[in-house]
DNA sequence: GTTGACATTCCACCTGGATGGAACGTTTAT
DNA sequence: ATAAACGTTCCATCCAGGTGGAATGTCAAC
């Protein structure tokens, strides 16, 4: 699977996924006879994982922590929990303010409906 | 208030207000005789509304379209109701894909929480 | 065998969201 | 009346996260 395809598969552009591998995000992906970068079928599950955390508002700096985790699978387990753990509560943190915020929003959508145009 | 007690309130810099009065986020403060910017209490909710709307991954732009809307009372109806919905919809989204991506990270803990340190 | 779509590297540039610092004025406490 | 602590403007700089473009190489189809 050469880059543009990989690209098209997971929805983001050559230049991010060089940029991915730049940033530590993505390991070597081996070359072709003639340079290309050559992925393989799991490479598209890790860039579709690296999209949906960063919707999740992680930093790239924050992916990196979890893939490098994810890659050594040997338990570096004290530190690494406590990554994951910390991650967790601000994700609950984040799902509390969410609904929250919903409501304001909400409120404020009702406070206009109530007039017509 | 002076703009450090506003900041000393909310949890932001002088700078980081001076900035979002800039971007067209705060209303024009007023001035003292002497040319501080004059806040009043109105204006640590306005700021606490920022923070948090920007917790909730707003960008700026989408703020200041929120409280536009806000500070005309005057119904833009269709318009403004549409871009609380999209917003609105935007945030159920997220908070569906929170649920299953915190799933994937107490997967990847438990994991290596099977052997111990 | 040439044309067009794709790949490579490298370097510059862009946006959003601030932050730093200089040069200067004001207020408060002592 | 002077120093510290705060305010003002303006301009440069920074960081994250990319994007653009030049110069060049490769591959597939005709």
């Amino acid at each position: 699977m050469k880059i543009g395809e990989l690209a098209a598969a997971t929805g983001l552009t050559s230049k991010t996924v060089r940029f991915y591998e730049q940033e530590g995000l993505l390991p070597d992906p081996g070359r072709t006879a003639s340079g290309y970068r050559a992925y393989r079928d799991g490479d598209v599950e890790r860039l579709v994982f690296i999209r949906k955390a960063k919707r999740m508002g992680l930093s790239l700096a924050e992916i990196r922590g979890v893939l490098t985790l994810h890659d050594r699978h040997e338990p570096t387990c004290v530190h690494v929990r406590s990554l994951l753990d910390t991650k967790l509560a601000q994700i609950d943190r984040l799902m509390g303010d969410l609904e929250q915020f919903r409501a304001e929003l909400v409120g404020l959508r009702d406070r206009t409906g109530s007039e017509e145009d």
